[in-house]
RNA sequence: GGAGAGAUACCAAAGUGGCCAACUGGGGCGGACUGUAAAUCCGUUGCGAAAGCUUCGAAGGUUCGAAUCCUUCUCUCUCCA
């Protein structure tokens, strides 16, 4: 039994920052698998933003791994809490949503879940359920369990606090509503990014007072983006969708800072503990190039979501638009009327430039081409021919038929 | 309720009557280099074919001329109660 509890443990830590009190884990997995009743495991969302991006994978990756190893799974829906917002690393008080807009992201947010959890063995909640029966004196019970000071000791609040920016007193309700969601559910462990302690503590809290068995928390990392450094978002715009198509997701993945390929490694694929520490170590000291463990990512990241084939056609493509500087083999068509066009009319009408200014900056810049040869004049007139090539920058290609 | 501070381009932040389409940094986009869309270096960053046009919270006003001065309004922050 001890060995199980090894097993899984080692599963479990896999890219955990904290489990907090790791000893309560080690008795809850004891008794579960003791008494063969698998433990319930709680992961609340915000689904503020209705697309799901690698930086959400990390706490669903280690979700898909709890049910693995057999155990259930309840993903809270924070319809509810939704419409306050997080405040949690925003420099600012966030927008609130009515339950309608929150309900609407969270449908196309369910089917995303999906690509990383097994949907037989998930149950999905909404706080709503719970929470809005509350009246007012049931909020009054639940806000008395905490205090301005202990509020303020949450790190986004002090600094908000210590820099003068507003905070809002509903803000301050976020984090009690979460935490009623683990008295409400009666979990043995919840999930969330390292800026989620708090509130993940909140529910330990509350589950005393209102006298439940209190939950084991596991916080994981919260993973950088394409740039390296901020947090991936999507409205910072350096996230990868799991929704994306294979192209962009290989080569945004090329993208990442080398620094950061080993957490992605970790984080957001599904690879053995035992190539995990061969990366880790290949990477550290140069054994292994760079480059093709980034590609290795790649591929692993684009197999998870859309197939091993469309990984290979994805990296072969990166491999000639990329490395060889070649023409892919397919890229848009468009139909044009046969005659003769300026290149910066010619780039604006295929949307390859946002404005005539935009485009005769590329050309400067020396970033269009047309079947592969430079174009150098701002004002060059172009005679239209079937099955030219026209290129702007890396990534923007176009084929021109005449119609 | 009272007193004060502020609002500048994607973000941050200079500019306080003409030299401002607006310093600088970040970001973005390009280029070079590298068998990585890493790193590094360089360029570029309102719109318009052009003449020119529109930008500095909003609306008015003063002036030959305003982001810069005046008036009103909107919003944000701080302190006091």
């Amino acid at each position: 039994m001890e060995a199980e509890v090894e097993r899984q443990l080692a599963v479990i830590r896999r890219g955990a920052v904290e489990i907090i009190p790791e000893e309560e884990l080690v008795g809850k997995l004891r008794r579960s698998i003791k008494t063969g009743k698998p433990l319930h495991i709680k992961l609340g969302l915000d689904p503020s933003a209705p697309d799901i991006h690698l930086g959400h994978t990390v706490p669903l990756q280690k979700m898909r791994q709890f049910q693995d190893l057999g155990h259930n799974v309840t993903i809270i829906i924070g319809d509810y809490t939704g419409m306050i917002g997080d405040p949690t690393g925003k420099s600012e008080t966030r927008k609130q949503l009515t339950l309608d807009q929150v309900r609407e992201n969270a449908a196309t947010y369910v089917e995303q879940l999906y690509k990383v959890l097994d949907k037989e063995k998930t149950s999905i909640r909404y706080n709503s359920e719970w929470l809005a029966p509350l009246n007012f004196a049931d909020v009054i019970k639940l806000a008395a369990n905490t205090t301005v000071a202990r509020m303020l000791e949450r790190d986004d609040f002090e600094k908000r606090y210590n820099s003068q920016q507003a905070i809002s007193l509903h803000e301050f309700f976020y984090p009690l509503m979460q935490g009623y969601d683990s008295v409400a559910l009666e979990c043995d462990v919840e999930l969330g990014g390292t800026d989620q302690k708090f509130n993940l503590l909140m529910g330990r809290t509350l589950q005393k007072e209102y006298g439940k068995e209190q939950q084991v928390i596991l916080t994981l990392p919260i993973i950088e983006g394409l740039d390296g450094v901020q947090k991936m978002s999507k409205s910072l715009g350096n996230y990868i969708g799991i929704d994306e198509a294979p192209n962009d997701m290989y080569g945004k993945t090329m993208s990442i800072p080398d620094e950061l390929m080993v957490k992605y490694f970790e984080l957001v694929t599904d690879i053995s503990l035992e190539e995990l520490a061969e990366i880790r170590t290949g990477f550290a000291n140069g054994s292994l190039h760079p480059r093709d463990l980034k590609m290795r990512l790649g591929r692993e990241i684009v197999t998870k979501y859309h197939g091993e084939e469309a990984a290979q056609a994805a990296e072969d493509h990166f491999k000639t638009v990329f490395q060889k500087r070649a023409l892919p083999d397919d890229m848009p068509e468009v139909t044009l009327e046969p005659g003769t066009v300026w290149i910066v009319k010619l780039l604006t009408d295929l949307k390859m430039a946002p404005s005539n200014g935009e485009a005769r900056r590329l050309i400067q810049g020396g970033a269009v081409k047309i079947n592969e040869e430079k174009v150098a004049e701002v004002d060059a007139q172009i005679e239209l021919q079937d099955g030219m090539v026209l290129q702007a920058g890396k990534r923007k290609f176009a084929r021109i038929h005449l119609g």
